[in-house]
RNA sequence: GCGGGCGUGGUGGAAUUGGUAGACACGCCAGACUUAGGAUCUGGUGGCGCAAGCCGUGGGGGUUCAAGUCCCUUCGCCCGCACCA
């Protein structure tokens, strides 16, 4: 196998290509993909109709990083075939594209090669539509939409200005990772082992004031609708509710003894309180900024617990760390017990009240901390078996006082109970969400309309103002937001007092974009963010189909936007997404050489049986397969591949092997295959034409041949089981039984006039079943069956039950659980009478010999099993 | 660290509710055709065994007449963790 296959294979293909074109036995896909193309575009057939019964399709929205690669030709070509399939089927579709164009690659593009963001956007955007047209997608290009024009980030604005009238949007300070040396925030992924990307400074956590969309009031409702979501993966779900974290809980009440003040503690186990020996309080509350005045080794210490990035991953994984502050609070329920107050950097100052009590034999990271800072460790709940400390599950109170005995459960409401009348305490429930922050101290965003005014405050751009807009002229030489230096932009006067003032120079995170964008598709150019009628006939989206990485972040914020516009009266719409398609990411090999510096495929081929370096023939290593990425080289662009095998070839290779939902292995070998089958799905059809033409194909004939039979029902079995397959997203099944079914036509030759009938009507059906997948080959191969354009519009072809159902039924056998043959029975036979002829068959009789039968076990229509 | 997944031949993967493991392909092997071509066609292909048969779904244990599928445990890999999108 040769690796660089793409540019010498190139040449080959077109030589080939043209003997293929004299020859009149290959398929010409360079000139039929371009046909079909155009033809669908002059008719405009992809345009969305208002018109009932309806269905959207939507695949998530890209980002325009430079190239299409495989990993978006996949996710597109699932949708394609679900849009021109519930075409067939009879429905209305919408089925748009467009840019999530906002965002940081493009500001690193501008500060690293000095092209601004928007050119270099824009010159992204116009490569990979070109690519996306090549590959016949079904879009209504004419609904497109791109985050970064100010026709769509105008309306972003207004509905933040309706978020902030209706309390959602609210400002206050929280960290962001600060770049010392380079005087700038920085993303997460900007921070690596804790140091800046670029400047390698160790980075901090800096408070800033920032504005946060209220998310959490939606906690329970997000919670609550996930079970309405039927057709999501459980996965989904599931992560989605345990990130919204909901528990009942309990808030605790600790009298400190040196100060005439109390602190709160929330937490989800209040039964293990008796087994409590420290109170923990994260470094960022409030009270410990307070303590901190007074004591420096606690300032020091509390820099020392920001010295790192904001991610929680990060805050998570460092060491636990504690600072005793010497002050002491009183356990609720044990008189001559007090607990020590430490600051600990483990514990979150946005999670519950930013207290907890530790119980280290119940919580492993209590009882890290506990075994470091020599603190008792009392077990409090005690296993059905022996386990070691700490133990996490459920139990029998021990060591507890009036909760000795009882469940984990009922531990719980008798303390819940006694905190409340002793006025120490509260049920009460939390939730890990965290409102949601949009603040980004970066150029390449949507403005925030807001102005800051010294005398009137926080003043929201007048609607009529709208959009602000981003200015053009800015530069990337100086650290930090290019907004802040620019010249002119920010100073405003103030339109309540018309003083002067100051724009907010942040921009909105771009998951705010890409939260309702769903909606602008139904109403692409109105003035307003959508009209109410037209996105409610097309919402909820029918299909959804994208990556997993996004099950949790966009997806609940999209969720939340879909609540957070109803209550500002945009709509009465519950859910954004009614049915949810994860799917796979696209792998390949990875390719280092000696230096160990990743290599693209094409710069690797194999020399001699073995894989050299195209450039100086040293040796390569092959590493596994690996998701692409352009970090490790291991990526594939659909150009080179759709100008060397076409559309359909890539379509079906994305199609074929893995399950949408799985990952799939991009291969060479992979795309030659079917490369190899649409030809020989060409001269299939081609290849019979002219059994075809002798015959009446509008008179279902009298009597059918037993061979006619056989096909005509293998061809209605075959659009049962790949309706079925595309239903259920089984596309890889799906195409598996169209080839099953071409390859018994191709062994199928035709004497009889009933025959040469069924086979028309199977050739007609096979193309039928594949034009949502294989469009361009569909088109031509309809024309060629002498039908007019387009396969398009041509309804779903329906199976006949009376030719599906099946005669015979094949009978498993098994001896023992173990298979020993198969039989074909009548299916109205009764349990004694295939009892009988099993007991017949001679290599059940080989296994009985002379054992007594002791039971016999049948199920019908699949399995008897002789037990003995 | 926490949360969620996945694991089946040389490879990608098939296998309603537990009921014929390996569909359909790729690759490989053998043959046919042929102006030798990465074209096309035919046959074979999980492992062991001459065969009967035995063994096989990451490893170990369990439930069941029956386990790829359910339960426990263990290993490996992947996704997410709130400023990548």
């Amino acid at each position: 196998m040769r690796i660089p296959f793409l540019l010498e294979r190139a040449t080959s293909a077109q030589q080939q290509q043209n003997k293929r074109t004299i020859m009149g036995t290959r398929y010409n896909f360079r000139e039929n993909e371009e046909k079909w193309q155009k033809a669908w575009r002059q008719a405009s057939l992809f345009k969305a109709k208002e018109e009932s019964p309806k269905y959207y399709v939507l695949e998530m929205l890209p980002y325009p990083s430079g190239r299409l690669h495989v990993g978006h030709a996949r996710n597109y070509t699932i949708g394609d075939v679900i849009a021109r399939y519930k075409h067939a089927c009879g429905f209305s579709i919408l089925h748009p594209m467009g840019w999530d164009a906002f965002g940081l690659p493009a500001e690193n593009a501008a500060i690293q090669h000095g092209v601004h963001p928007k050119t270099w956007t824009l010159e992204n955007v116009r490569l990979m539509k070109e690519e996306l047209l090549s590959l016949g997608f079904s879009y209504d290009w004419d609904r497109e939409i791109l985050t970064c024009s100010p026709d769509y980030y105008r309306n972003e604005q207004k509905i933040f200005l309706d978020f902030l009238k209706q309390g959602i949007a609210y400002r206050k300070k929280s960290f962001v990772n600060w770049d010392p040396i380079e005087g700038t925030v920085l993303a997460n992924e900007q921070v690596i082992d804790g140091k800046g990307w670029r400047s390698g400074a160790p980075v901090e956590r800096r408070q800033l004031f920032q504005w946060f969309l209220k998310i959490t009031d939606f906690a329970e409702e997000l919670l609550d609708d996930l079970s309405n979501l039927d057709h999501w993966p459980e996965k989904v779900k599931t992560m989605q509710a345990k990130w919204i974290g909901k528990s009942e809980g309990a808030r605790i009440l600790f009298p400190l003894i040196e100060k005439n003040e109390t602190l709160e503690v929330f937490t989800t186990c209040p039964e293990t309180l008796f087994g409590a020996s420290f109170l923990g309080i994260s470094p960022d509350h409030p009270f410990v900024e307070g303590l901190a005045k007074s004591i420096p080794a606690l300032q020091t210490f509390v820099v020392e617990c920001r010295a790192s990035g904001t991610s929680q991953k990060d805050i998570e994984m460092a060491e636990k760390k504690g600072f005793n502050t010497g002050l002491t609070v009183q356990h609720p329920f044990i008189k001559d017990l007090t607990l020590p107050l430490y600051v600990a950097n483990f514990v979150f100052a946005d999670y519950g009240t930013g207290i907890i009590f530790g119980c280290p034999a119940h919580d492993s990271r209590d009882y890290e901390f506990a075994v470091k800072y020599k603190l008792p460790i009392l077990p409090v709940i005690k296993a059905s078996h022996d386990e070691n400390l700490p133990y996490e599950g459920e139990g029998i109170l021990i060591n507890s006082d009036f909760m000795n005995g009882m469940t984990v459960n009922e531990a719980k409401k008798e303390i819940i109970g006694r905190l409340e009348s002793k006025k120490l305490g509260s049920k009460e429930t939390s939730y890990k969400l965290r409102d949601w922050g949009i603040s980004r101290q970066r150029y390449w965003g949507c403005p925030i309309p807001i102005i800051h005014c010294p005398d009137c405050g926080v003043v929201p751009v007048p609607e009529d103002q709208l959009p602000v807009i981003l200015p053009q002229d800015v530069t990337f030489d100086q650290p930090g937001n290019p907004l802040d230096a620019h010249p002119t932009w920010k100073y405003v006067v103030c339109p309540k007092c018309n003083g002067a003032a100051e724009r907010e120079t942040d921009t909105f995170d771009t998951f705010m974009d890409s939260s309702w964008y769903f909606a602008r598709y139904c109403s692409p150019h109105s003035s307003q963010p959508f009209v109410k009628e037209e996105a409610e006939f097309w919402l909820s989206v029918d299909q959804y189909i994208g990556g997993i990485e996004h099950a949790i972040l966009h997806l609940l914020y999209a969720r939340f936007f879909t609540k957070a516009l109803r209550q500002c009266g945009y709509w009465d719409l519950k859910e954004p997404f009614q049915n949810l398609l994860t799917q796979g990411m696209v792998c390949h090999e990875t390719y280092r050489d000696l230096a160990g510096t990743w290599l693209y495929p094409d710069e690797v081929e194999k020399r001699n049986g073995f894989f050299v370096k195209v450039s100086d023939g040293t040796p390569i290593k092959i590493g596994r397969s690996e998701k692409m990425s352009k970090s490790k080289c291991n990526v594939v662009a659909t150009e080179k591949i759709v100008q060397e095998y076409g559309a359909d070839t890539i379509r079906l290779f994305m199609l074929s092997d893995s399950p949408p939902e799985r990952d799939f292995e991009w291969t060479d070998a992979g795309i030659e295959g079917s490369w190899r089958y649409i030809n020989k799905l060409w001269r299939l059809v081609t290849s019979r034409l002219s059994d075809l033409n002798s015959i009446k194909k509008s008179e279902i004939p009298q009597d059918f041949t037993d061979k006619a039979k056989e096909i005509r029902k293998l061809t209605h079995k075959t659009i049962a089981e790949v309706t079925q397959d595309i239903e259920r997203f089984h596309l890889n099944r799906y195409i598996a039984r169209l080839r099953e079914f071409s390859n018994a036509l191709e062994d199928f030759l035709p004497s009889d006039s009933s025959e040469y009938w069924v086979l028309n009507e199977a050739l007609h059906t096979l193309v039928l079943l594949f034009a949502p997948a294989l469009p361009h080959l569909a088109e031509a191969l309809w024309a060629e069956l002498g039908q007019a354009p387009f396969i398009y519009d041509q309804p779903w072809p329906q199976s006949d039950p009376m030719w599906v159902q099946e005669e015979t039924i094949t009978l498993a056998i098994q001896v023992n659980g173990k298979m020993r043959g198969t039989v074909e029975i009548q299916p109205h036979l009764k349990e004694e009478e295939i009892k009988a002829l099993i007991l017949s068959v001679p290599t059940v009789k080989a296994q009985i010999k002379e054992k007594i039968i002791k039971k016999f076990i049948y199920v019908p229509g699949k399995v008897a099993n002789v037990v003995l």
